[in-house]
DNA sequence: CGATTAATTGAACCTGGTCAATCGGAGTGG
DNA sequence: CCACTCCGATTGACCAGGTTCAATTAATCG
């Protein structure tokens, strides 16, 4: 029995755009079933072309690529509300992989459906693409990190950022919110080594700004963090969800 | 006077996936004008919202952002058929700059006409949409040349990608291929400093495998120098073109 | 001809990587 | 309940890929 698209959860976070209630019947249309995966399951994979997409219920994961020596680049880190696998529904394959980091619960689309919802709901094609445009701006954003900032700002970066992602969907409390990575993900992530990220953490935790263990991460001063970052704090738009 | 979109001398190559009569007559309709820059031109600023929507006629620039201590990061190369100010035209900012880097011919949109293509001819919607993949796909996969590729690794993974677009758009004669950016703006899409780039294309060239000078890019081969680049000499797949 | 921009080269230096060992917690089997 | 094993986190020592600094060349331009 799965949850109706109408009674959806995320719908009333303020990090999502309301949908009308014809649009709202015409995704539960769309819908075709629920999965649920544990922890390091992996939900898409790269080259692959499978027939279903997803829009993350709950849960967080990673999307990640393998280079053929061996080493990984980790493209993004997956929240609640994301939309999985718009490259396989339009390109017929997957350039990353998706692995679950915690339990997450997925909505299920027909990959076979999304012509259709291009012809017959406009608003709803014009959000996937607005969720496209996002990942970009975003995935340039991360380039920006990796090519020019340095080990402790990418690392102040990537906690502002994850910390903001968070915040927009309810999942902080008192400067806290869960991280269900390991520094392995971080470092992979960032384009360092385990090892120095380790040693970067460390340091943001000594200058008082930020900490993170035991899958929690502590935010003691955002504004100073993002300074440290290279960045400014700014909230995060609401985003359309499918 | 503009050139009609069905004389369009791109439509022609095998770059581009190939429209019925009917879609060339509405993209004419979308069509406003055209706009020819200089080389160093700005053509969308970060940050700003401009009215307009470009596709590439002939030319080539950068795309890039910079961040607040003045660094830039190249995001990536922009070349003929390019669709440029997808997110001017969506989240109604741009997250980054394009630079003409050559002489540009740039066939122009209007921004407030998207909604009704999304309405009205949901084939060149999912056109735009596929074009965002695209995108999403490829800054992936620059994501792991800056975040895993060892320098050498990365200006041949560079070179490469750089010669496959240029072949699939008919640039190429005898191996060469114009390339007209300073060692500054590779330096920069790779997150390298200039001296390092300058000394790792000393070493491609010594290793007999590619040479850049005056703007000409030559590839003695290819197939070493993709495999030096942890990468597979793999056909750009024609796209659209809008 | 001076001024500016791009390319080139050498040398010193340092950020971040590699290697290696240890620790702690969670699970597992005896 | 303890021994054993994994896995992730942590720390120190050493090292190198790549940065920074600096100087020179070459080409273009008013």
């Amino acid at each position: 029995m799965t949850t109706q698209c109408r009674y959806c959860p995320l719908r009333r976070k303020r990090a999502f755009l309301n949908l009308s209630r014809e649009e709202i019947e015409f995704m539960q249309r769309f819908k075709t079933g629920e999965l649920t995966t544990e922890p390091g399951a992996t939900i898409l994979m790269e080259g692959s072309s499978t027939p279903q997409l997803f829009t993350v219920l709950s849960g967080m994961g990673i999307r990640d690529k393998k280079l053929m020596n061996g080493q990984r680049q980790v493209i993004n880190f997956v929240f609640p509300g994301d939309f999985l696998g718009l490259q396989a529904g339009l390109l017929g394959e997957m350039s990353h992989s998706v692995e679950a980091r915690t339990h997450m619960r997925l909505c299920v689309f027909d990959r076979s459906e999304v012509w259709s919802l291009f012809r017959n709901h406009p608003s709803r094609a014009f959000d996937i693409t607005w969720l496209a445009a996002v990942e970009e701006h975003f995935l340039g954003e991360t380039l920006a990190t990796i090519g020019q900032r340095t080990a402790l700002q990418s690392v102040a970066w990537a906690m502002v950022k994850l910390f903001l992602r968070g915040r927009s969907l309810g999942m902080v409390t008192n400067n806290h919110m869960s991280l269900p990575f390991t520094q392995r993900d971080m470092a992979d992530a960032l384009g360092l080594s385990l090892v120095h990220t380790n040693k970067t953490l460390s340091k943001l935790k000594e200058l008082q700004l930020a900490s993170w263990a035991d899958k929690r991460l502590q935010i003691n001063d955002l504004d100073e963090l993002a300074k440290v970052a290279l960045t400014t704090v700014e909230e995060v738009t609401p985003r359309p969800l499918l």
